[in-house]
DNA sequence: TGTGTCGTTAACCAAATGGTTAAACATTTT
DNA sequence: AAAATGTTTAACCATTTGGTTAACGACACA
């Protein structure tokens, strides 16, 4: 995510940019070139091949993905302020980078032998396990109600991302303009907060 | 869906089946007239262009996904039993064709200006106000937890559809495998009711 | 100053790809 | 049965696309 501007990082960059919004296939190296303003043999001399460009790319989205996802769960709060917090650096996140879901999501199911690699990277999902058994402890105790933790993982997950993977299908169906989705988004931290608290409740 | 053996419709199917999977720019034509078994030349025949041919796939598509969002909150029954069969229906209307999801979200993102169009065909979102007065009602009673209809409507879609989109990186950061994942998603459909009337209590 | 290395470019190439065509084949119409 | 109409195919075409090459220029260093 830098800037410096040796050719090397303007390439990902322009890489970055056009992989995310036309994929695998939509994108042209021509396209990558003009946006990086060289010359298309530039992309080959310093990165061989366009798959091993977008691995390149893709790769990085992943672990920005896993990364914030596992944000989520980690960190030594009590659970209703780790709930709060991390639904709202998860929207925030993503909010920054609204393109980076759809496009993990569109090309590991376009190749999901891919993501086999990708996990041998970087030290991937560690605290989903603190997670669940921070949750398991408050429902031995009584406080909270018994829900499956993978399913409340999951479902938490699902209510941060999806409405930004959705968004033109939800604008149109709810004829909600931009700035309308972003203010959405923004209520949206306190709704699943209390949505889910809520739905914890014994 | 029908599976009649006219040319025309056999085109359709193998359109279905390489579109979906690869999308728009992944799909090639010969791939399509190989899965039809005839020759490619018939493709532009009977649908003219790629593109054509590739809107009517995707229109079906889209109105097949409106119907069942739709579908989720019409009817009359009342708001439990409605939130209950509505979950149940759309969990197991999307495992039987799980690449739709993803596909038209996929798809309509890459060209939001598609979507317009598809509008104008087909009663598409009628019964999303209906939804939202039950509740409203419920509210106002004080049967039920005050919460914005629509922030609600968008959480059981979301809960609902994007461990679908998901999939391939759910299973393998939960480490799930195939026949995991169904009963997952079977487990989920009691889960996601469960928890949604949970949160709505006063 | 000359030589070698690295970065950069324009021109080029082969394969892939969407689309066309003309002729063969089948079916219906008269 | 012959003419007309509709269906199917192999061969072909133009363009796009990922990738290569050969030459040029810049900078270091001897």
């Amino acid at each position: 995510m830098q800037t410096t501007n040796t050719t090397e990082q303007q390439i990902i960059e322009a890489a970055r940019k056009i992989f995310m919004h036309r994929g695998l296939t939509g994108a042209r190296m021509q396209d990558i070139a003009d946006e990086a303003g060289i010359n298309k043999a530039m992309l080959h001399y310093y990165y061989r091949s366009k798959d091993k460009l977008f691995d390149i790319v893709l790769t990085e989205a992943v672990d920005q993905m896993l990364s914030r996802l596992n944000a989520v769960f980690s960190g030594d709060l009590g659970l209703e302020d780790k709930i709060r917090s991390a639904v709202d650096n998860y929207i925030s996140g993503i909010s920054e980078n609204p393109y980076l879901p759809l496009f993990v999501l569109n090309e590991i199911n376009q190749n999901p032998g891919r993501i086999a690699t990708r996990f041998l990277s970087a030290p991937n999902f560690p605290n989903i396990l603190g997670f669940a058994q921070q949750l398991m402890a408050g429902m031995e105790k009584g406080t909270l109600r018994r829900v499956d933790p993978v399913q409340l993982m999951i479902s938490i997950i699902s209510m941060c991302i999806f409405p930004f993977v959705a968004r033109p299908l939800l604008q149109a169906v709810f004829t909600v303009d931009d700035p309308g989705f972003l203010k959405f988004m923004e209520d949206r931290k306190a709704f699943v907060t209390e949505f889910v608290l809520s739905a914890l409740r014994p």
